[in-house]
DNA sequence: ATTATAAGTGAACATCCGTTCGTCGTCAAA
DNA sequence: TTTGACGACGAACGGATGTTCACTTATAAT
């Protein structure tokens, strides 16, 4: 990323582009393609569109999403244009859902089942963080020390979990590892009969257990870090 | 069969489409693919997706343009959903709050300023999220990459702040370190003229600044690590 | 029970679309 | 003149993505 420019400074092409990215979505409701994009502004290459869409990015004014298509959104204003019905926000009001809170999650043991917590303790979060997914058997743990710092959850965060045994790469899962002898949080990969555990944080190394010593507990849906 | 239907009317998954395609939006900035929808809501098969995408069209709540990716925008508000919803879901016990979601947290530039951003996208939160501290002028921001990975914080990752100027001690606050031209989330320590910034993962060793060369932007609230 | 309709499955297919690469022209600095 | 950075071109590649279809299952009406 390289230091935010002024919307003048971009050359023609890169301001006309990011004028047409602008009304594109105001008029479809998704960005253009890159062939969509050099069509309307006589580029004849989707190279080029795509070069001066990087330069775009450093720009500031954009944020791209590797290999994704129509993977750009506009993340600056664009000056002297009146999007009067830009902000066509459509506002869902959602339900909460309440979500038991059972007790904590420790490294030294498996997460504790259903049945065996009376802790009627339970915080309300909206379906965003529960990934949409049928939430009936959601639950909250929070998580007691440092022993998750690797992936990237704190004493005192609140983990929001789906008991289910089996996962697909790249979920974070809570993992039962009984040579070990504790509960983790890494995201899972399977490749064959082993599985690597990839921690969230890059700066620690993956673990690599056999499918017998991996025991997974639960989905994690998502991580709250609360209010002190 | 092509007439507007109620909400309520709609099937589970077409209301689970329906919200993850919302929520989808609001953190991508484009819409999901048919696969995409698929997997967060638990259907195997495209065609199925495919299939109730075109029910949703029927019922009035979504357009969709032919052979195109992504090709689909949300075109109907949803009216409130009543509490005869089966399952666990619940009304809020206290108002939901709609926070606004700004653009990004980048480690080369200042937090943005209001007025900078058009800010069209919100995400519901809890107000236990929020401290249940005054909420009118909080604020979210999503983390764009790897740079706070020493505040225990992942590319993805929602911060919710308040704007402020001035912080407590222990408080997490963001802010912009002029002397080095970053932005960076840390926890606030003033001991006399100098402030010690102190990450969250103790891993990482603190910062310590004049209290010239520290402004602070806001406080952290809480962070969101939201389902994926 | 039979039938009709709706909903779901899995696979195949064609195309869409982002990415990459070698090449070329322009322009300013050395 | 040479060099290198920048912008551009066009083609090719491979994965992503929407569509279609034959078939099965579930639900409800007759």
């Amino acid at each position: 990323m390289k230091s935010p420019k002024e919307f003048n400074s971009l050359s023609k092409r890169q301001k006309n582009m990011l004028v047409y990215m602008e009304d594109y979505v105001t008029l479809h409701g998704y960005p253009p393609t890159i062939r969509e994009i050099g069509e309307a502004t006589g580029i004849n290459s989707t190279s080029v569109v795509n070069y001066n869409l990087n330069k775009l990015v450093d720009a500031g004014f954009l944020e791209r999403s590797d290999r994704v298509s129509r993977g750009m959104r506009l993340i600056k204003a664009l000056p002297n244009r009146d999007k009067k019905s830009a902000s066509k926000t459509i506002q869902f009001t959602e339900a909460a859902v309440r979500v038991q809170l059972y007790g904590q999650i420790v490294a030294g043991q498996p997460l504790p089942v259903y049945n065996d917590i009376n802790a009627q303790d339970s915080i309300e979060v909206t379906p965003f963080m529960l990934g949409h997914v049928d939430t009936t058997d959601a639950f909250a743990l929070r998580v007691k020390g440092d022993s998750m710092i690797d992936a990237l959850i704190a004493d005192g965060d609140i983990v929001i979990l789906r008991k289910q045994e089996t996962a697909n790469n790249g979920d974070m899962v809570a993992v039962w590892l009984p040579e070990r002898g504790e509960t983790t949080l890494k995201y899972f990969y399977r490749d064959g009969e082993r599985i690597r555990l990839q921690p969230a944080n890059p700066q620690f190394v993956p673990i690599e257990v056999s499918a017998a010593q991996c025991e997974v507990q639960g989905k994690v849906l998502s991580v709250i870090r609360p209010a002190r």
